[in-house]
DNA sequence: TTCTGTGAATTTATTCACAGCA
DNA sequence: TGCTGTGAATAAATTCACAGAA
């Protein structure tokens, strides 16, 4: 049953791409398993993920030998797989900075608690919103970042406020000893070089498509 | 003063990847304006957006010669050409469906007008929103979406629904004419090919940082 | 000189194609 | 036979390095 995980001399330098496909794979296992789909193939998994199966293969094999030849992948050790890969075997300590309704949706998404993550305290600069709970969130004034992310052992902190206010909310993150930043204010954040930061900016993702329209129309 | 534009021949095949860093370099203009910087070199616009400058150079390149040899860019121009090339020059109709705290966030969003995208009409299942506005947007049933969207000639679909409605909800978007969908449900959609979807998986986003948190701690 | 534009070199990622195992 | 795991081939993206214009 214990199957082989690769060497850590063999783990090294996986390409980036590979693990932003991985929350793909882990997305299309519930399908499976509702479909009753005990194994599949990397072919099926390929199909439902939108991905090539030779892509698939080697995204696996990074990590270790999977499969059986000839048989195909176990869904439920495929999962348990994944979301060691990624990190979520442990539950990862939130703050969310901006309790808007970006912030709200946030709070309300199930996604996050379902995968392993809790939004431990919420902040926000507006005054009637501070000591309230919000999805069983507890809303803290903005000043108070640095000692409750430091008391509670905050590890990421997500930012929902205006690019105005990103890059001082970022630095009181920092100082305040989390190591990565997920950024959804449309500006791009000087930090350590220790700490980690995605953003996501939901008007690039729109001019994106707008590129791809505008050029067929001119065809 | 006119600049020499690249010929459609060789406008072909732009890399994703750099149409994906446009809008990075879209984002860090203001910030020159600001400074009074009518003028920057490639050196300059790789830092204020984190890249490689060759590569800043490569990827205006693309498009034609912008910059003047010696002396840089001059940054209205760029601004006015790297919105032209995304397809910015006009205003593009949206639909938004899901009126929640993640769609009432878009709606607030002020990148979204300022950039010249125009979120015509908004549709949520809720029967207490429906006919009501949200920042000047008229809230419609769901089952009004193939009618309206047809009606307002809407070209993007923004889908801020659960996933469990999402492929539906494409469905009638892409019934409706919809020739994108940008989709923030954790799910892919399955749309004929020529209606393009980009897919913003909040989830994934943290999953990605969780992979290098974990990682980091293993050495 | 400075800084762009761009071929060439390099690095990285994807896909092919098949050996090897169930 | 069917399907994985993987080296080899291919394709794509990035970076180098320098010719050429201001």
């Amino acid at each position: 049953m214990t199957k082989k995980t690769a060497p850590a001399s063999k783990r090294r330098n996986i390409p980036d791409p590979t693990i932003a496909r991985l929350p793909r794979y882990l997305r299309s296992f519930p399908e499976f398993v509702h479909a009753n789909r005990s194994v599949i193939s990397s072919k099926e998994l390929a199909a439902a993920s939108g991905i090539n199966p030779a892509q698939v293969r080697k995204d696996l094999a990074y990590f270790g030998q999977f499969g059986q030849r000839g048989i195909g992948y176990d869904v439920k050790t495929l999962d348990a797989k994944m979301r060691e890969i990624l990190g979520l075997h442990k539950v990862w300590r939130i703050a969310l900075v901006g309790a808007g309704h970006l912030g709200t949706a946030l709070l309300q998404y199930g996604g996050f608690t379902k995968a392993g993550f809790r939004i431990e305290a919420a902040f926000d600069v507006d005054p009637s919103k501070v000591g309230w709970e919000l999805e069983g969130v507890r809303i803290w004034a903005t000043p108070a970042i640095r000692q409750v992310v430091r008391e509670k052992k905050i590890e990421i902190g997500v930012l929902a406020v205006p690019a105005s206010q990103a890059q001082r909310v970022a630095d009181d993150l920092v100082d305040a000893g989390v190591r990565a930043i997920l950024n959804f204010a449309p500006c791009i954040l000087a930090v350590p070089k220790s700490v980690l930061v995605r953003g996501v900016d939901l008007a690039s993702e729109l001019e994106h498509l707008t590129y791809f329209l505008d050029k067929s129309r001119e065809k």
